[in-house]
DNA sequence: AAGTGGTCTAGACCACTCT
DNA sequence: GAGTGGTCTAGACCACTTG
């Protein structure tokens, strides 16, 4: 005896079937911080019993989470939480490779330094104007030679303990630091792309000449529920690296 | 009694479900032209009456084709052959979007001829240099401004009536007449994207400045089979216009 | 051997489209 | 009302991982 639709207001959506509702609760579980990145969620026995359906409806809401890289399935194990850590996936969103072999990057800090929000950033934040903020800016160097300058902003209230320091003592990709530290959890973003020229001081640390064509790539990053909690501006020197899509 | 998985030969794969080789043989139909694109196929019904297997197996595989953009599923109606010809998905492959307002692009061909392929062409498109191929230039505009300038090489045996006539008086996208005039399918793309300084030539049909940042979108796009069918190089102009990429 | 995800089936019923 | 895809169930068995 499964649980029936039940009446909805009129306007609302007319028909949501159990699985959808079910992986609501498990994105809710997951944005409560019920289960951490990279643990184990519960079996699908298990969620079965605790939410009153069969094992099949569970996998298809589970199903959907790991098509949309909330969740990872390894058979004979379990299914985890996603997470950013994870050697096979470092850069996950990073979408930049080199022409020639692998893309192996260094990270260089170069600034970490708390700001009142500016009202251009505030607002695809969803912010308003002098909020508090963290601003980071960093290199990325692929043998020897920089490759990527990132200009990064984040909202002061959800990253409070933020600082060089632990930028500087932290070895993985920022968003793994995130997800330990912070409790921020990247699950989706956007990007706009364009070509730009290089100013003087982009130049001056990409080590190219004044002028020279960037990709400028801007990202906004989203966590559980749609709410968007990263912005970031890259400048991509694309002589011996370009950004890599794939379209279906 | 469902068909068994046979023997396989040793350093195959070694197991491959019900639902992939049903899928496999799908798209064999699909890349034999049994179902053309816009056609609604078989439904599961008949389909798992054809391979002796239940509904929810056929369902399984159409899953997949649908969720890779080769079948389109439409509830109440049947599932549909994918096509670059509806007008809901008009331009499928091209990311451009505005900075205010919708795209709204004109065309404009500018050449349309028969060449030997140049080894650097030849090899993307796993030809050899000196077969036939046609090279297409055109230019799109957004509100009377010219936007995109983009090159495209196409295997010369596989498009033989392709002329600037045929392209001229054909109204939608290239791609759609690919479908109805050639019977070829572009269904999956691959994008390298970099910055560049426009030359000459490019600065003077996109209206900009000798040495305008311009951002080169290198595409290789394939039809079933993985083939690799047409390679395409579009220089975007983004003053007023961005590539947008969502990352998951 | 036990536990997990993965496949496959058969059947019932629901939502949607068209005639 | 007939036909299609969409949901949900219950059960059996397979593939994989770990103790």
């Amino acid at each position: 005896m499964p649980p029936r639709q039940e009446a909805v207001a009129s306007g609302g959506p007319l028909f949501s079937p159990l699985y959808l509702q079910i992986k609501r609760l498990i994105i809710t579980s997951l944005q409560a911080g019920e289960w951490k990145a990279g643990d184990a969620i519960p079996s699908e026995q298990d969620l079965a019993g605790r939410f009153g359906v069969s094992q099949g409806t569970v996998r298809k809401a589970i199903d959907e989470l790991a098509a949309e890289n909330l969740l990872v399935r390894r058979q004979g194990k379990g299914t985890y939480v996603a997470t950013h850590a994870e050697q096979k996936v470092q850069y996950r969103f990073l979408r930049l490779m080199a022409d020639e072999g692998p893309v192996a990057l260094e990270r260089q800090l170069l600034d970490c330094k708390r700001q009142r929000a500016p009202a251009a950033i505030a607002r695809r934040l969803q912010m308003r104007a002098g909020e508090p903020m963290v601003e980071v800016r960093r290199l990325l160097h692929s043998k020897g030679q920089p490759v990527v300058l990132d200009d990064i902003w984040l909202p002061g209230d959800l990253f409070k303990g933020l600082t060089t320091e632990l930028l500087n003592q932290h070895k993985g990709p920022f968003y793994e630091l995130f997800e330990t530290e912070f409790g921020v959890h990247m699950i989706r973003a956007e990007e706009k792309i364009r070509a730009v020229a290089a100013d003087a001081e982009s130049a001056a640390l990409l080590q190219l000449p004044l002028g020279a064509p960037l990709l400028s790539v801007e990202r906004l990053s989203f966590t559980y529920g749609d709410k968007a909690v990263e912005l970031r501006r890259g400048l991509y020197s694309t002589d011996s690296h370009f950004y890599r899509n794939v379209l279906n």
